[in-house]
DNA sequence: GGCCAGGCTGAAG
DNA sequence: CTTCAGCCTGGC
């Protein structure tokens, strides 16, 4: 199926944006963009100037890969609507085309805990291995691949199992993240419920979450723009281009959206 | 082979 | 309230 897309959307760019760690473009068939949402697969690839090919269904499409690339924000709006910020300005030229995706919360929750001092290549090797490990399997006309293993999943391997997926001392973290939301202790469907500040507080409630994981949970995956998280390139920009103030507080309800133009800029521009 | 990474915790000042 | 060592392990 052809679909249209007339804002912003380069598959690249989103895949190296930094807030997902599975989606990739097949090595073997370029161009061709994979994403994962729980047990949902989508292969996506762009034909011509706003329009790309899609291998799922109409229905599909439009209930749950037109809420995950966030297709209802108009974010050429949001790079024109920049005034007065020079760096921003050229961080969302840069990075036009990056959208916030809406992620599991389980899922997003595991890998912004194991993200805490690791690198991009040993964040996505962990998530493989876990995956692999404990996920469902699935077999496409492309690959072989494995969905995100559930709480329940996490519960029942043992310790030595998840430690193997290269965790280090990240590996309690996870089992009490997945103790938490398999025990009902926290419900991540009712935090959606919750405002920006007590979704933070809760999601802190899980070991292994500070400020910065909770952050990038709440922006990820359940759709806060107006949170923008802070990791080391953030707080480098903040120290060298803005003098040590949070240039993101003022963008309000978009703060979100500027932060990952600001860290893809930062990542992968000169 | 050494250094350090897209932080957090717990303890001490 | 703020600072800071120590943390597991894999990439480079």
């Amino acid at each position: 199926m052809i679909i249209t897309i007339k804002d912003d959307f380069d598959l690249k760019k989103i895949e190296y944006s930094g807030q997902c760690f599975r989606a990739k473009e097949l090595t073997d068939f370029p161009g061709l963009f994979r994403f994962i949402l729980d047990d949902k697969i989508l292969y996506i690839k762009k034909i011509e100037e706003n329009k790309f090919e899609v291998d799922c269904s109409e229905a599909d499409w439009t209930n749950i890969w037109t809420p995950f690339f966030d297709l209802g924000t108009n974010y050429s709006k949001i790079r024109k609507s920049i005034v007065d910020d020079p760096f921003m300005h050229n961080a969302s030229d840069f990075g036009a085309g990056i959208r916030l995706l809406a992620q599991p919360h389980f899922e997003t929750l595991i890998s912004f805990i194991i993200s805490q001092r690791k690198n991009i290549p040993a964040i996505k090797s962990s998530i493989e291995k876990l995956s692999e490990l404990l996920g469902q399997k699935y077999t496409t006309e492309y690959e072989e691949i494995y969905s995100f293993p559930t709480p329940e999943a996490v519960l029942n391997a043992s310790f030595d199992d998840i430690n193997r997926c290269g965790l280090g001392y990240r590996t309690g973290y996870i089992i009490d993240a997945a103790q938490k939301v398999a025990d009902k202790d926290i419900k991540l469907n009712e935090l959606e419920a919750l405002d920006d500040d007590e979704l933070i507080n809760q999601l802190k409630t899980i070991k292994g979450v500070g400020d910065k994981v909770a952050n990038c949970v709440a922006l990820f995956s359940y759709g806060r723009k107006s949170l923008a998280p802070v990791d080391v390139w953030i707080q480098r920009l903040i120290d060298n281009e803005y003098n040590g103030t949070n240039p993101f507080v003022k963008y309000g309800d978009i703060a979100g959206v500027m932060q990952q133009y600001a860290f893809y800029y930062m990542t992968h521009g000169k």
